[in-house]
DNA sequence: GTTTTCTTGTTGTAAATACAACAGAAATGT
DNA sequence: ACATTTCTGTTGTATTTACAACAAGAAAAC
C-alpha cells in the first residue's frame, strides 16, 4: 500500500479531477475511499468477467487492453498509460461483465476509486460529484474516438494500409513526423491483428521504397 | 419540420431522458430548443470534419457510421436504429472534428437538440441537467462496449472466424440462435471488413458443413 | 566477459483472400 | 405484366497473408 499524499500532485492533473478545488479533490478521494495499489510486470489488473465497480487511473506504468478470441489468439486493443482509466465504460454500465483484461506490460500503479460507495453515499448530490461525472462523460468520449480510430487502423485491407494508417495516426497525435511508438513488432502485429513476421518484411519493404525509416520504436514518416 | 408533440411519447422511452419526469423532459426539450427533422435515404446527416454541437437521437429509420479509408474504401462501424444516439462523443470532446459520417440507409426521422445552448444557459445546474449528464455517461458506456465488440469481430484471423464471432455475438445480443441481422451481403462485408464475394462463399460453406442455417437476412446457429 | 534469452528481420511454402466476371433470384419501377 | 435494377452466390486466377524455421542483433542474466 502507497502513500496517497506521495501522488497528491500528480492525481490532480488527472482529467478525472479537472476543474476541481483541492478542498473538493481531498474530500472526493475521502468519499471514494481511495487507494493506490501496485501491481507487477504482466499481472491481471482486470479480468474478462469481472464487475467493474471501481475507478482505476494509472499513476505509473503501462497497461495492455487485450482480447482473448475462442480461438485463443490474443487481440491487443489499445496500451494505455499515465493518467488513462481503465475499463470506465463498465463502471457506467452497471452489472455488465468486463469484456476485456487489464494486463500490465511492466510496474504499475494504480489509483483505485469505489465508484458504488460515492455514487450511493452523496446520492450524485455534491458538487465535486457533478465535476466528476462531467468529467467522466469527456473521458469516455475521448476514449470512444480512439476506439473508432483504432477500428480505422485494424480495418485496411492490407499490412501496409495498416501501418500507413497506423504511423499516419501516431504522427498527427504526436504532431511530428518523427516519433516513437509504444509497442514492440509483436505488439503491434498483435494490435493491427497480423502476423508479427510478415509485418516486419512489409516494414522494411516501405524502409527499402523510401516510404519510412526506423530505428527500433523510433519512426519517420518521409515525402 | 414535424411535430414535436407527436412524437413525445416516443422521445419519452429514449435512455437519454430516463429517470425524468414529465415536467422535466418537457423544460429541457424547451431549453435544449428541440427539433425534428426527415432525412431522405443515403442522405448525410454529419460529415467527417464536422464540429458536433448537437445530440442526434435517431426517432425511426437506420444510419449507417461509416470512414472512407484514404483509398477510398468504405468502413462501416456501426449500424443505428431507434433511440440511438449519433455521434455523442463528438459532443463530449468539445473542438474535435468527427471522424466519421452518419448516412441514412432509408427515410430516418431525428432528434436534434443544441446541446451548447443549455448548458451555456443553465450552467449545468438545473436538476434536469444532472439527471441528463448521467444519462449520457450511461449511454457513452454502453456505446463502448459495443465498439469493443466491433474491434472483437473484425480481429479474427479468417473470415470464417470473423462471422462465426459475428454472428456468435448477435446470437447472445437477441437471446436466441435463430435471428434476422440488419446488414445485406455488402454492408456485412463492409463490416467485416472483407470481400463480399468471398464472404458469401464461406456463408455457404458454413451452411453446408452444417454450422449455420440461413435464408436472406435470417440466421440460424446450429450444433 | 560470457552465456542465455528475447527481439527482429528474412525466406520459402501453403493457405486464404481479393478481384473480376457472370448468372440467377429478388426487388423495384413503370 | 414486363422491364430494369439490385442483390446474392459461384467460379477461376492473381495476390496477399500466415506459418514455420532460422539467423543476426540486442538485451538481460549470470
Amino acid at each position: 500500500m502507497e502513500r496517497l499524499e506521495k501522488y497528491y500532485n500528480q492525481i490532480k492533473t488527472s482529467p478525472v479531477f479537472y476543474g476541481m478545488s483541492d478542498d473538493e479533490l481531498k474530500g472526493l478521494l475521502e468519499c471514494f475511499n481511495a487507494r493506490i495499489r501496485k501491481y507487477e510486470k504482466e499481472e491481471m489488473i482486470i479480468r474478462q468477467g469481472d464487475i467493474i465497480s471501481n475507478i482505476y487511473l494509472i499513476l505509473d506504468g503501462e497497461v495492455n487492453i487485450e482480447k482473448d478470441s475462442y480461438w485463443g489468439r490474443r487481440i491487443i486493443i489499445s496500451r494505455l498509460g499515465q493518467n488513462d482509466n481503465l475499463a470506465l465504460s463498465f463502471v457506467g454500465s452497471k452489472n455488465i461483465e468486463s469484456s476485456i483484461d487489464a494486463i500490465t506490460v511492466e510496474d504499475t500503479l494504480v489509483l483505485i476509486l469505489s465508484y458504488e460507495k460515492c455514487t450511493s453515499m452523496c446520492q450524485n448530490a455534491c458538487t465535486r460529484h457533478k465535476i466528476l461525472i462531467n468529467n467522466l462523460f469527456q473521458i469516455l468520449s475521448k476514449e470512444n474516438i480512439e476506439l473508432i480510430q483504432k477500428i480505422e487502423n485494424v480495418s485496411q485491407k492490407s499490412i501496409r494500409d495498416k501501418l500507413l494508417t497506423y504511423l499516419s495516426n501516431e504522427a498527427r497525435k504526436k504532431h511530428s513526423n518523427s516519433f516513437d511508438i509504444q509497442f514492440n513488432r509483436q505488439d503491434l502485429a498483435d494490435y493491427l491483428n497480423v502476423d508479427r513476421s510478415a509485418m516486419s518484411f512489409e516494414l522494411s519493404k516501405l524502409q527499402k521504397e523510401g516510404f519510412i525509416k526506423y530505428d527500433k520504436n523510433h519512426f519517420e514518416l518521409l515525402s
